[in-house]
DNA sequence: GGTGAAACTTCTAATAA
DNA sequence: TTATTAGAAGTTTCACC
């Protein structure tokens, strides 16, 4: 499945970057003990194989006022609406994620609102959109989010 | 509710590192029509006030192996186990987010597994933690993530 | 593959406005 | 507060292992 080889210094790179896109090479160079040209050369490749896709800020929704989270799974009268369904919903600002599941729901996605009165609004922007049959929200009252570093090492003991 | 107040000098800079963590600040500064000296001050601003949490990396864990992805509802015995199933959910690499959530599940988080096989080796740890009644699962066949900048262009309207 | 150094670009902190 | 600027630091290329 997996047709990149990475090795020990590539996953070694990449664990500097993982949560700081911006360590500058020659740090990364001085602790692996290899030359900050390699490091720029080993991350070029990984960014031309497509391992790193980009990179990405990680703002604090919290302050600027978004604290609201629910899942929302949607049912929909007939799957053929699926692709119509899905389109719809991701163009609201508010839905980050959208899955077409197995299971109970048709679609299944992740909203992120002001409070619950916006978040009402959202949920009935999605009943509205034709084809959506129900929808059945789980509001988050708590969230943890796991470490990238510890699923990436997980992963790199078996490459 | 949000206590810190962004222009729109601070939205534009937010905007062009939110896809590149990487894009020089001069290249910023040039855009901008400001030095380069301010956007590194205002984005030391954003990290200090921690609107800006931090920087990460996108990788590609399909590339990786990792191409099953997976919604799971937890049921528990009694709701004042949850933080300690939190807790032992949290220590499974596998599991990348997990929520304390209203309505019908107690705990709901999302898994990345290489396979469907794999996935149920996870399911089952998830089962056998102490206070799990029972689970469900939703896999996800097609996963669609919205923009986040279009989620920030929102955001910033109203601010 | 990797290195090391040169040439180039960017960052950052002190200073000035 | 914001802007400028000069010296420090980082990136990238390339000739050579």
């Amino acid at each position: 499945m997996s047709k990149f080889r990475l090795d020990e210094i590539d996953h070694q790179i990449l664990d500097m970057l993982i949560d700081n896109t911006r360590v500058p090479f020659t740090d990364i160079a001085k602790k692996l003990l290899i030359s900050a040209g390699t490091v720029h050369v080993r991350v070029k490749k990984m960014e031309d194989a497509g391992i790193i896709q980009g990179s990405s800020l990680t703002l604090d929704y919290e302050k600027l006022g978004y604290s609201f989270i629910a899942y929302v799974g949607i049912f929909l009268h007939n799957t053929s609406q699926t692709k119509f369904v899905l389109e719809r919903i991701n163009n609201i600002p508010f839905v980050t994620v959208a899955h077409v599941t197995t299971g109970k729901f048709n679609i299944f996605c992740k909203i992120r609102a002001k409070n619950t009165r916006h978040a009402k609004e959202v949920i009935f922007l999605i009943d509205d959109i034709e084809g959506v049959y129900r929808t059945e929200s789980m509001i988050s009252l708590e969230e943890s989010i796991n470490d990238k570093k510890r699923l990436m090492h997980t992963i790199f003991k078996d490459l």
